[in-house]
DNA sequence: TCTATCTGTAAGTTGACACTTACGTAAGTA
DNA sequence: TACTTACGTAAGTGTCAACTTACAGATAGA
């Protein structure tokens, strides 16, 4: 999936939470349900399935439960492209300082 | 302003590209809206709006232009958030790793 | 088979927000 | 002073998404 809608996906609360809890283990939707008792379980279930359809949870069935864990590979890609806007652009700086440093020296 | 707040202001595709526009120098609101032909003056002047209250970005007046520019310390604050949302994660994946292993060498 | 449990989904509502048009304002310029 | 430039803002519109209620399907147990 694109970054754009891994980070639009990750910008609502609830979802970036829900990525905290099933990160170290699987949970059930209802377990996952439970931490938001503000809100309804049919509107996790709907969380769950934006998080599925992004590829950043997986999703595995055992009976009549689902289990729920954080997609690793998918979280480490947001997080190289997060990295590489914030080192570009530290570079683009620090090359700005460099030739700042040239224009001192040749006045 | 919070980390929340941040990260939805920058879930807008339009407002991220604006921050990368001004992040090495300083550009008008026009020079600023002039990369975005698909939509009017007015549109860009408001994710303008929405990056100064969220403290994105600083404004400067000179003249009739306005001077628009990133605000480093909080791009510094939201890169710190992320960067301790993936070490706390991986850490804790690591010691569910070396526990993991504590028990097979009990087994 | 009947029932309870766990879950996703369809339908409808509401609020947020990205956008356009129209207008107001402050600072240069003839 | 009049005009232009550069910009923000108010008002209105359409779309989208987060939510609720209601329902359906699949599995486990009596």
């Amino acid at each position: 999936m694109d970054v754009d809608t891994l980070l639009k996906t990750l910008s609502e609360t609830k979802r970036c939470e829900i990525v905290r809890l099933v990160w170290n283990e699987e949970k059930t939707a209802s377990e996952i349900a439970s931490h938001f008792p503000s809100v309804t379980r049919s509107a996790i279930s709907q969380h769950l399935g934006v998080l599925r359809r992004s590829g950043l949870v997986s999703e595995r069935r055992e009976g009549t439960r689902r289990m729920y864990c954080v997609n690793h590979t998918e979280v480490a890609r947001l997080r190289d492209f997060l990295d590489s806007f914030w080192i570009n652009s530290l570079e683009k700086l620090r090359d700005l300082a460099e030739s700042s440093e040239t224009l001192k020296g040749q006045s």
